[in-house]
DNA sequence: GGTGAGCGT
C-alpha cells in the first residue's frame, strides 16, 4: 500500500521514514520527494508497504506524530496516474476493497 | 535565506 507522508522536516531523509513505518511493519521502500533544482525536500514523501494491515496500522500510528520535532501527516496515497489527467471518476481509494 | 499545505524523479 502506498501511503503518503506529509509536514515531514526538510532534513527528514528516507532512512528515517523507512525506520519510522518499519518499526510497525515491512516497508518496502520509502521515497523523499526533492526538488529537482535546489535537490532540497519538499517536506512530504512516500512509504510503500507491501502489507496492507500493518500499511493501515503504521498509518493510525504515526498519524498526527512527531517526527524529527516536526508533526507529520499520514494519509493513504492517491494514485499519482490519476492525480492530474484521466477523470476515473473513483476517488478515495478505487483500490480492490475488501468492505 | 525563509516556508508548511499537500500527492511523486
Amino acid at each position: 500500500m502506498n501511503i503518503f507522508v506529509a509536514k515531514l522536516n526538510y532534513d527528514t531523509q528516507e532512512a528515517d521514514l523507512e525506520s519510522s513505518f518499519a518499526e510497525f511493519g515491512a516497508v518496502d521502500s520509502a521515497k523523499i520527494i526533492m526538488d529537482k533544482f535546489t535537490g532540497r525536500s519538499k517536506g512530504f514523501g512516500f512509504v510503500e508497504m507491501p502489507n496492507d494491515d500493518e500499511a493501515q496500522n503504521a498509518i493510525n500510528a504515526l498519524n498526527d506524530t512527531e517526527m524529527d520535532g516536526r508533526t507529520i501527516v499520514v494519509k493513504k496515497a492517491e494514485p499519482r496516474e490519476s492525480r492530474d489527467s484521466r477523470g476515473g471518476g473513483n476517488r478515495g481509494g478505487g483500490f480492490n476493497s475488501r468492505y
